[in-house]
DNA sequence: ATCTTTGTGTATATCGTTCTACAAGAAAAC
DNA sequence: GTTTTCTTGTAGAACGATATACACAAAGAT
């Protein structure tokens, strides 16, 4: 009786070694571009690998070296910044042969944890985690683990991770001036409600930004801050009964575009118009700000340059590089007709 | 002289075995629930794990079995439909314990097939598209060497792979037939440059549909197409062009809310009223379509139910099933004040 | 001539799991 | 009382790479 079940052979670095006529080392050499090859046998085995098709298994890989794949983990994948920022951070990563595989969270810490230790046991080569619900603790552990960038998170005194962030203190502070220079001065601060107690996340540093701002113009008592709730469904009805109060402040500094649109859209529903009843800005400079019927201005993160940037640290940190580096982008205000 | 490095004693199913007293045959049934454990030995076990903290290295278990992780791969990340997909998957394997993790192909071939082979490289279990660039054969190779299942691409004749799918052709009809209700019968399509030929993609079904449902209403002689450039950025310019034209339609039935909402703002700008002067219905029923100023009406094709599917099929695929399933959903249209 | 050094290639232990094959005792069947 | 079956556990060979240690030859130094 014939063997029943076909051993589909399959394509290994043995498989490589034969084809080539070469030892199993020398192909991983090859691979590696570690020392010791010669250039005939180096063309010999890169022959084999071209003809054959052959791919390293990561998972055995994974076992002794490295894997040549990253993990980037997001708070949720509906955050209209992000594709910037993955952009960014493919560009760097792309050219140093590196594969990025992302997680989504889903603004649920328990989430984050478990596919953090995921990404970990796959032995991915380093991790990139923006906005992340985690605290300052628990990054840190992970961090000690892997190599770990971290893109909006404010924690310049972490030392075994790296940050990148926007300046969002200095983001808020020229979206109060602008509205100063309109003659506005009863300006509020559209936020979100945060279990955080600490001033890590951006949210917070905007709001910290935004009453500062406020205090050096003489409005530190001005400054009002709302909060809405943290879960998403519920903040448009929330945005409405808020501008349908009395004593509905001039002008809004929205934490984040998502918000800033409900806004606008509550605003017209009420027929206000826009600036002169109500001034908007937001935050991100996202796509929907420049519709016609939006208009909004809105504070640019440069997301593109935070990927960049937090790819370029994820490198160097995969390189060896040991002390933290803590880096801010300079914001910019993105003009349109809503202020 | 004492050891220079300090060998960071790794948590591995050894060190669990060791700490339980038993062998390491027997953790790793008791991680599988493999058959042949007592309740005695299943619950020391379980507690040494508990205590230490013990998780299994996904690149070993790779290397033998599985790795309780599988891959999704999305054409890019700014497509306003995925997060729903996205959630409806992560819904259902969540449940079955698998990890997801994206790639994301930014509408690149090449590098789909690269992230398909890197993800097939790690080992995960299986593998869900979400409207692929490769074409059918390349998608069949992929998917005789893992578990795979496709969203967005109409291939219903594939045997290697499943599929899950709004039925487009059905979503386009109903648009056409909710602007004829309306008393208009200039209707057009606004699609997009495509250079695959065959019909599997989405934009492709929908213009079919479009066709057809024109055609049963005895205008296939009206039934033209305007194809916008496939780069999104030269989108908006192409849509302002067209709408400049003269023998401009009296309604526009948009393939996706992406361009929806550049035709809504154009037409603002040209103060064209909506839908006296110009209807527009699109494609995706997104957020944006809901905002006041958009006022979008729209075709929903139930995103998560998709995801849900398209989860479900992956399961009994690994599972073993190896005869394709093929499924349509039915969309409907989101009525608001466009049309 | 002999000893080093350098360059090039190979043999093989190792990583952390899975899983087959088997051992040993208890229970059931005869 | 012997054989058979069942239950529960263990030993150890894979899996596919990496990377250390070494072998061998040719070149250079003495």
């Amino acid at each position: 009786m014939s063997k029943q079940i076909k051993p589909i052979a399959r394509l290994t670095i043995k498989t490589v070694a034969a084809d080539a006529g070469v030892s199993v080392a020398a192909v991983s050499k090859v691979m590696r571009n570690a020392y010791g090859v010669s250039d005939a046998l180096r063309k010999k085995v890169l022959e084999s690998i071209e003809r054959l098709g052959y791919r390293p298994s990561v998972a055995a890989r994974g076992m002794r070296g490295q894997t040549f794949t990253i993990g980037m983990l997001l708070v949720e994948i509906a955050n209209p910044f992000l594709p910037q920022v993955i952009d960014g951070v493919n560009e760097v990563l792309a050219d140093a042969n590196y594969q990025t595989l992302l997680g989504v969270g889903q603004s649920n810490s328990r989430l984050e944890s478990s596919l953090l230790e995921s990404m970990m046991a796959q032995k991915m080569d380093g991790l990139i985690l923006v906005a992340p619900q985690l605290h300052g603790g628990q990054l840190a552990k992970f961090a000690r683990q892997v190599p770990m960038v971290v893109i909006g998170h404010h924690e310049p005194t972490a030392t075994t991770f790296d940050t990148v962030n926007s300046d969002d203190q200095e983001g808020a502070a020229i979206a109060v001036r602008a509205l100063l220079d309109r003659g506005i001065t009863d300006i509020a601060m559209l936020g979100v409600e945060l279990d955080d107690p600490m001033g890590t996340n951006v949210e917070t540093q905007r709001e910290i930004g935004f009453r500062n701002a406020m205090k050096k113009a003489g409005l530190g008592n001005k400054a009002k801050t709302m909060h809405l709730p943290w879960e998403a469904k519920l903040r448009p009805a929330a945005i409405q009964k808020y501008l349908q109060q009395r004593g509905r402040p001039g002008a809004l500094f929205c934490w984040s575009d998502l918000d800033a649109v409900h806004v606008i859209d509550t605003a017209n529903r009420m027929k206000l118009r826009i600036p002169e009843d109500l001034a908007v800005i937001g935050y991100d400079n996202s796509s929907v700000a420049e519709l016609a019927a939006v208009n909004l201005s809105s504070i640019d993160q440069s997301g593109k340059r935070l990927g960049t940037l937090a790819g370029e640290r994820l490198l160097s940190r995969i390189a060896g590089r040991s002390v933290a580096s803590h880096v801010l982008v300079e914001p910019f205000l993105a003009i349109r007709g809503s202020h």
